[in-house]
Order: C-alpha cells, then structure tokens, then sequence
DNA sequence: CATGAATGAGAATTCATTCAT
DNA sequence: GATGAATGAATTCTCATTCAT
C-alpha cells in the first residue's frame, strides 16, 4: 500500500518535470508559464506549486533531469568504444545522431545557458554536466583533446541545428581525425 | 528641420536598442519585458510602441544590430591577419580575447539562439550572422576549415564562459593549428 | 489642457482610496482585496497598481486619507467650543454623536490599530492620528487631562459600538466632567 | 484507552487554538491563513480541518478560548483588592501591568473587534468578554463608575499600545480616582 | 514625436478545503 | 485520529498594448 502511494507521489512529480521540458522546448524559456506546464500536465496549479515551491525550483529540477538523461547516454555510447578509432565514431555519432544532438536537447541547452549565465543553482547543473561530458571523452582521450572534442561537439550541433544544410559527417570526422592525432 | 526630426527619431529609436540589449543581458529571455525597456530608457511606454508596433519586432531590431556590430568586429580581426600564421592568431584572439566573446555577446548568442530555433524572423538573422562569420573566415582558410574553426570557436567560447577555469589560449591555439594544417 | 489631465488623474487616485476604505469598513481586514476595490471602483486591476504599486501603498495612502479627515473633523468640534463648559459638550458628542464614532470611522480604526502594531507606515499615520486628536483636546484642557479625555473617548466609543445598549450622554457627560474638574 | 484518546484529541485541539492566536498576534487579521496555523502547529492541513470544519470555527474557538484566559486574569486581580482603595489600584495594574495590557492580548483584541463588528458569533464572544470586565469592576464599584473604568482601561491601553512614551502609572491613578470620587 | 493613464489578459502563487488512505 | 496529495478558485501583481491628448 505504501509503495503504491509513493509510486504515485514520484509519477507526479515526474510528469510535472517531463512536461515542463516539453514546455520549454516548445515554448523557449520566454514562454514557459507555470500555466502551460499544468495545462499540459492535466494538472490544477495548485497542484505544480505543492511539488515545487515555485517555478525556479521546478524548472532547476527539471534541468537537473535533462543532464541526467543526456550525460548518461552520451557517456554511454563512448563506452561502448573499445579503441580510439571506434571512440573518434563515437564522437562523429554525438555530433550528428540523435543520442546527444537531437534539436531537443539543443534547444534545453540553450536556455540552461542562458539561465546558468545568471543563477547559481542553474550554473552548478551545468558545470556537472560539462565535466560529465568531458570526463566520458576522457576515457579514450588525453584532457586537452578531450577539451578539444567536446567544443567541436558543442559547436558543430549548433551550427548544424541552425543551418539549413548540415555539415557532413564526413567532414566531420575529418576534423575529429586532425584534433585527435 | 526634417533632418533634426529625422536625426531625433533615429537616436531615440538606436536608445531603445541599445537598451533593449542591455535588459537581455541583464535579465535573460525570460526576464526581458517591455517595461524594463522603458523604465532603463527612461521613456513611457507609448514611446516604445511608437517605435516598434511590438516586443517582436523590437527585440529582432536589436539582433540585428548586434549581429552587425558583432560580425563587422569579427571580420575586421581576421582581415588584420596578413597570412595564414596570423590568421590562427587571429581566431585565438577572437576566442579569448573581448571582439567576439566578451560574455555580453554571449549571452545575447543564447537569447538569440533560443528564440532562432523557434522563430522564422530571429532564424535569418542568425544565419546570416554564421554566414558572414564562416566568410570571413573563408578569406584564410578553405570553406571546410572555416566550418571547423567556426564551430571550435563557437564551443570553446560556450566552454570558458561558464567554466570557472578558462582552457588556455596556447592549449586553444594548438588546436587551431591542428584543425588547419 | 494640463489641469483638466492633472484632475481626472487625481480623481482616479482619490475614487481608488474613498472605494478601499469603503471596501475596508464593509469587508474588514481579513477580506479586503485588490480585486473587491478594482470591481468596486469598477476599474480593471491593472488601473489599480498603476496608481499604487501594491496594496500595502494603496491601505496606507487610504487610511492617511481617513486619518486627514476625521481628524479635521474631530478638531474642528472642540475649535467651535467656546470655554470649558462648551468644551466638554464636544467631548460628549465626539463620544455620541457623528463626528468621530460613526460606526464607520470605528471600524477603520480597529484595522489601523492592527496594521499599525506590526508595520512602521501605519504606526506613523496612528501615531499623527492620536497627536493631532490630543492637541485639539489640550485648546481647551491640560496635556494630563486631554490624555484622560482621548482615553475616554476611545473607550466609551469602542464599548458603545459593540453593545447593544449605549452609555447614554448623560453619563458620558458626568464622566467627562469628573475628569475634568 | 478511550480516556487515552480522548485527552490526545484534546491537546491536538488546544495546540491549534493556541497557535492559531499566536499566528493570529504575529501576522495580524490579514495574515492568518490555515496554512500558516498549520505549519507552526506542525500538523498537516488534514489535521486542521479534521478538528475544525473551517477557519471560522477555528477563529472563534481560539477567540473564546482567549477571552476565557484574559478574563479569569481580569477579574482574579479585582477579586483580590479588599476595598475601594485597593481596587482603584488593582485598575490601574490592569492598565499598566501584564495582566490584561499585555501588548498580546491588546493585538488579539483589535482583531476581535474587526470581527466582532461584522460577525454574529465573534460579537457574541466580544460581548461576554466586555459584561465579564464590568462585572469584575461592579465587585467594587457601582455601574455607572465600572463602565466609565472600563472605558479607560480601553483607551489608555490602546493609546499606551502605540506611543512610544506611555502615560504614567500615577496620572491614570489620578484619573481612576477622578472618576470613582 | 512623445506621453502616460488605462486596460484586461495572464503571470506566479496562496488559499481553504476535500478525500482516499 | 491523522495524514498529505490534490484541487481549483482566488490572490496579488505584471504584462504588452492602446489611445486620447
């Protein structure tokens, strides 16, 4: 009895956190109301407000599982690398699958940097999940090419999210190939 | 007398941008409103949407005067670069240096990036800020090197903004030299 | 042009207070709202805060208003005694008559004395209330007695509101004069 | 067993009622919110309403409740003075001391008039708190003379309440004896 | 050109209260 | 007896925008 209460307290709270990214990737931080989250969240406000006392902690939560999804698969999918060719694949995969760079992910990113710019709680989540992105290229590369790795990474899925036309992943690889000789 | 009219509108209206831009740095996307605007430019409301029929309008009016002044500073840099060597230099310095990533421009970038992945009019103004950033770049290097460097460029400045320890600019600079040998 | 503007701003400003003191007397503290005085007023909430930033400026400025007339009022009473005797027959009808303990002016008091016991701007406006009351009672007596006198007068109003069966004049007077012999 | 219960049940009861009158002194009339009770008494707002139907009853239990205390105070110190003498300093404890002026019990009172002037049953309680005190001063004094003490009590302890220089003990023993020659 | 009073929709949040456990 | 998750109405206040001057 108890675990089931529990059960349902939890898929509450999650709900509310997997709608509000929903919310933000729809919306874009400008537009993330408190009001769109319960709406779509079939949820009465007061209900949002009892699990989070307001809307800063919930969208902090609601970061706070977003890295926790994406920073585990990417690291898991540089794991499965067993050498340094099969981890520059790796890394060629983050850029243009969908593991990493997938437009929802990229536009959740956008607007944590935009708030971790300018709150703490928000910078904090950000920072681990920078050093979880680097640690994971870490296990096949040294720190400076891990560093190296992970702007290319950041910076071609913003480009390619932006462009009309992506850039290849051929090419790609290649400058992967030039940074991690 | 036309032209002081003239000249009074267009200072009033420039006031209003360069405010405008001012509250998105200060207060992000979410906290960017209409009477910030006003109240930092010390101007009634009435005067804003005098100048802008509204915030859309105004706020895609910033951009693109940022992106303007922005990539006009990113060109010149590059066209200082006399060869290939001091072409790298060159994109060091606009990594580390305040041309580009001065973290006001920044954070504008988050905020623009944010409402370009949503909106048809923000899109334009970004692509053709990447447009001219990868051009002038291509004064240097081949078109899949500017890329490349582009997207370092874009990535290590995300990187050193919100880290507490910057990557240094010879670290930086030994990655440039990789990607364009 | 000006004045007619300059009066019709103020007319807002001044039916907003002589409505929140309506709202007050008839729905006391505990349920008196921005919402009941902008219906009342019948004026939009945003009309509201445009003239006061919130409620707390909005009851403050109210009851400074209150306080300014009553005890203009209260004061101008005891002016139009001519010596002692007339004097305590203000006292008598300040305590019974209209001036001062309508029903309503009592009321407004009652919620003073609880706004004026926790927060610094509407101890200041009591604090004036009760001075400016003491002063119009010492044209006619000595500082000792006009304290007496104010007890009274607060006393015998208090008590003659909430019971059915009000001290009569007659007693009030003999009281008065008791203490002011 | 049942006895066991019963008595938990009452303390959870009083517990309550006494710290809704200590929200009630903090936070004034406008304050007071079941959530604010709740929390302090450390109980769940299930709890709260389990005990009381609404805040309503649980105002006025705590009101009754309080005028049950001030009033055995009020009246044990006038049963304690063996004479006239005694009494009229006994009166001018009342006004000067803890027992009834305590700055607690005038917050509380103020909150009770607010309601006592709009609500039957707050009214009720005002007026048997108000015919206990004139009794307890008809112990020693005749009718007339206990309800123009009582009229004092109120206004100097109202007044003492909110300047900052109180009236001395031995000019309100002076009026005390004024009024009872 | 510029103003600022006015608006009403909508924002975040709090509220008393219910009810299944 | 007690709990606490859930509710939805109501709260204060902010918002972009309008419009008469």
């Amino acid at each position: 009895m108890e675990v089931w209460v529990k059960k349902a307290e939890q898929s509450t709270r999650e709900k509310i956190l997997d709608v509000a990214l929903d919310v933000l990737i729809e919306e874009g931080g400008r537009g993330t109301t408190f009001r769109k989250i319960a709406t779509k969240a079939q949820l009465s406000p007061g209900t949002i407000t009892y699990h989070f006392n307001d809307l800063n902690q919930l969208l902090l939560a609601a970061f706070r599982r977003m890295v926790e999804t994406i920073a585990s698969a990417f690291a898991e999918r540089l794991r499965r690398a067993q050498n340094r060719e099969e981890a520059r694949e790796a890394v060629a995969d983050l850029i243009c699958g969908d593991v990493w760079a997938s437009s929802c992910n990229m536009l959740l990113s956008f607007e944590l940097y935009s708030l971790a710019a300018r709150r703490e709680g928000y910078r904090q989540v950000l920072q681990e999940w920078m050093a979880r992105s680097r640690d994971a290229l870490h296990l096949h590369f040294d720190m400076k090419t891990a560093r190296a790795l992970d702007a290319l990474i950041e910076g071609y899925t913003i480009h390619n999210l932006h462009n009309d036309i992506p850039v290849s992943r051929e090419e790609i690889l290649d400058t992967i190939t030039a940074v991690t000789r």
